[in-house]
DNA sequence: CCCCCAAATGATATGTTGTAACGTGCGTCG
DNA sequence: CGACGCACGTTACAACATATCATTTGGGGG
């Protein structure tokens, strides 16, 4: 199996991780992208830009456009510091910044978590399902809907 | 390699085979109905609601309103005679009606057209992964963005 | 036949998600 | 200093989706 481990990690050390991948990758590490992130991060389930917008605007006590956050998540999703839910229109964090992987994710339709698997092997095969149809620069969107364990 | 085949129906074939299935779980086949399922079936790409309202409003010249859209397509989609294509937040006929796939798409990013798959061995795959992960009433949306053959 | 009911659709309003266009502040570098 | 690039602000709007209640239609029972 195509498995492997990361050492998941939560709340200040997420959020250095973070900083120093964008870093590493040429971008700058605002107060804004920290706020953002943190929010971010904070949340169980995928968060819409409209709720992070709004929690921010909380944290810093002045209005947040949407625009903004939009921003800065394609900024996150572009560098690998969070993923988009496409099924949920959300977004959430990624909890190995430094690490790429096709991610596979499985949200409840009850409660509305999600929570991540990585199986390069299945993703590797979708990959190649694609590629041997003839697509190029393939990106899979790998999503499962339905009953957590709680849930069901 | 559990690949199956089906001819592949267009146009009024595919509408008389829908319409069967459809009459067959019970529902009705109306007017409304039908012409949704028409314009649907012409488009070579996923279509939104609104691009389905407007075109039938055409059709018929009488605004039809995204609202009795929805309703349709909700019904189509879980009558099996439709997909939500859930990156693109849009809706695509299915070609083969009568018949239960977990469908893969390929959707590319330059022209926006967007193929099928069916591989019940990978998609089987994915709701194995699931439901070790202890997920029930599972519903895999596998999706893979990309450049078709076309447009790379 | 007529009434009543259920299902389908119409009409309107509103909520949610996403982008476009342009302006402002600020540090860097010639 | 002045030009530039980058991040962010502000406003407006486009696109996607749902809620609510009214109206129409067609079938079954009194």
């Amino acid at each position: 199996m195509a498995l492997h481990h990361h050492h998941e990690q939560g709340g200040a050390a997420l959020a250095d991780a973070a900083q120093a991948a964008l870093i590493d990758q040429g971008e700058q590490w605002t107060d804004m992208r920290a706020d953002i992130f943190s929010v971010l991060a904070t949340y169980e389930k995928p968060a819409s830009a409209y709720d992070i917008a709004d929690q921010v605007s909380q944290k810093r006590g002045k209005r947040v456009a949407p625009n903004s956050v939009y921003r800065i998540l394609d900024l996150f999703v572009s560098t690998n510091l969070a993923r988009r839910v496409e099924s949920a229109n959300a977004y959430i964090a990624n909890s190995h910044p430094g690490c790429l992987h096709d991610c596979i994710f499985l949200i409840c339709d009850s409660c509305g978590t999600a929570t991540h698997i990585d199986n390069d092997t299945l993703s590797g095969n979708v990959r190649a399902a694609a590629e041997s149809a003839g697509f190029a620069q393939v990106r899979p969107v790998i999503e499962v809907r339905g009953k957590c364990a709680d849930c069901d």
